[in-house]
DNA sequence: CCTACCGATCGGTAGG
DNA sequence: CCTACCGATCGGTAGG
């Protein structure tokens, strides 16, 4: 009788197909998402699917979004708890090492795959996931600098190298994961992160 | 007359055909070459290119191959004149970083890329991304092993650790170029690098 | 949400 | 190396 029953309906199946989308996209690639393909799967049609979004690029834009909100809650959120500074970032590249380890996407790190497949294009994709990085970059970037001024890192460190190198740890993990299968990796991060921060036995 | 003209132009359309495609590849992907674009751009029929290589897969296949090559000539030889070890070693660093920082390929690490497109797949083409890396880490890996044997890095050095930390530099260099296009990157990556290969001035 | 449809393009083949 | 063609699929739209 009311519209509210649909409207609710609509959201769902919206967050249906999101969820789908998160874990084909993390596989196959943000570009490797068709209209055709999701309709199958979902048991839907095409129009169906993409009235929704309206686009595709709209769907991969809602696709980053669906994602940012599970590595915000599966990572970001499990850090922050701890105090600012070295406990915190040394919570977070716990979470991220814990993130990838236990593949809560199953092609590993999303966003690390959108940026090699967007990286060389324009438009509001590759913006999409460059302000996701530069969110991500920025808060190592801040705990760090409190950790540098509570005195757990020496006063001279440069807390955009201490990023960057934390990035690549992540980086060559998330790599000897998906390629290698390398289960060895997760203790090999967790000690350079440990080597990088002055933490002996993290 | 001899068939002997048409084999060598046949060679260097292939020659053509390849380059071309590496640096396509590089910023597009290996899946994102099609038949199609490649013979409008090279003026050729769709045939016309196919036939250097029977299939899709077999001209991905190529190009891996034609970008081995070029790896190997602007990274492994350059290196290859240092003394085995701790000298060689560096050598293999320094090119690593100059062949990203002059963007040999347009897209950034070739092998990084098609690491990424295909590390959740199946098939020859994942499987000789993943044999290029294994080669790559196997030649870094021994450099280090030299390097510890001649004293030039600790006894207790893991080899591995060594070479997954590396690696997980040049990721962040090639991350930090292709999607923020941080020109700084490039000095954060030597920098990172003397500091685990204890070479305080690099 | 559906059916029915659009033009474009995909990888690949037949035949020359 | 070409033309001509195959079935399949692409993103998207019209109309309901």
């Amino acid at each position: 009788m009311s519209p509210r029953r649909s409207v609710a309906d609509a959201l769902g199946t919206r967050a249906t197909i999101l969820d789908r989308c998160v874990g084909l996209a993390s596989t196959e690639g943000l570009e490797g998402l068709t209209i055709g393909r999701l309709a199958t799967e979902l048991g839907m049609s095409k129009s169906g699917v993409l009235g929704h979004f309206g686009s595709k690029e709209a769907l991969q834009l809602a696709v980053l979004d669906r994602a940012g909100q599970v590595f915000r809650a599966e990572v970001w959120e499990r850090a922050l708890p701890e105090l600012p500074g070295m406990p915190r970032l040394r919570a977070l590249c716990d979470a991220s090492i814990s993130y990838l380890e236990r593949g809560v996407f199953p092609g590993g790190c999303f966003f690390t795959a959108a940026a090699h497949e967007f990286d060389g294009r324009k438009g509001a994709v590759r913006d999409a996931v460059r302000a996701r990085f530069d969110a991500w970059r920025g808060r190592l970037r801040k705990e760090t600098q409190r950790a540098v001024d509570a005195g757990d890192l020496p006063g001279d460190t440069d807390p955009d190298q201490v990023v960057f190198e934390l990035l690549g740890m992540l980086m060559a993990l998330n790599h000897a994961l998906q390629l290698h299968r390398d289960d060895r990796a997760p203790a090999r991060a967790r000690r350079a992160v440990a080597t990088r921060l002055g933490l002996a036995g993290f």
